[in-house]
DNA sequence: TTTGTTGTTCGCAAAATTACGAATAAATTT
DNA sequence: AAATTTATTCGTAATTTTGCGAACAACAAA
């Protein structure tokens, strides 16, 4: 549901969420481990690898494309994929950041710790 | 929707997605950041940070819970909340491999590289 | 021109997500 | 005992997500 208020989260916020959405389902995960280790493929090398119908596929790389972390540029009649290097980097980069952020351990509240 | 084939991700790529999407909204995303910007506070103090209602709140809190990336603790009247340690370093851990993976980058496809 | 290959889009259905106010539960305070 | 504080749960609604098969579009090959 759209916030009736506008910037209720600041730019950085929105942006890791962004990217941590687009990673959220293990068919996409799939996709980018597969695409990062490689220069490029097609659909249909990505399709194989996946145990979805090629529909579906179809779906996760429009969401990833719309992400930022992917690009594809047809070939016909093929189309090829590959990871967008500038975003992954800045995504990388994001997490990076977010997770350095916590305050050292020897303060926190956790008993286990 | 549930797969039929219950292993079809391996468990890394289903754990890693299960991590992003608990971070994959910006409510989520800012109460980790609060709380790892500190010790441990209340829910109280959380939903005050927040422009959504207390209800919808306590909802991101048993996601994140649920995902492991923080801890409640009963404090009558009150609930303390802080990040989980473990699966934090956890996490992190398996954001950098994930993005560490990549191919390097004059082998890659993409045109603006 | 017909056929085949490749990948997207359409139409649909089931389930999950996000959100809120009201009701509730649990404990303290008055 | 009644009232207050704190946070969760309930009930509901709107939207989004995930998934599939069928239909479609674009191009190549026969």
């Amino acid at each position: 549901m759209a916030y009736l208020k506008n910037h209720a989260y600041d730019i950085d916020t929105e942006e890791l969420a962004r990217f941590a959405k687009a990673m959220g389902h293990p068919a996409r995960i799939s996709i980018l481990r597969f695409l990062s280790s490689l220069d490029s493929c097609f659909f249909g090398d990505i399709c194989q690898e996946l145990p979805i119908a090629k529909a579906t596929v179809s779906q996760h790389l429009t969401e990833l494309k719309n992400a930022g972390l992917i690009r594809g540029e047809i070939e016909p009649p093929k189309v090829r994929y590959c990871i967008d290097r500038e975003n992954w980097d800045k995504a990388n980069e994001a997490f990076r950041q977010f997770f350095a952020n916590i305050q050292p351990k020897d303060i926190c509240c956790d008993p286990q710790n």
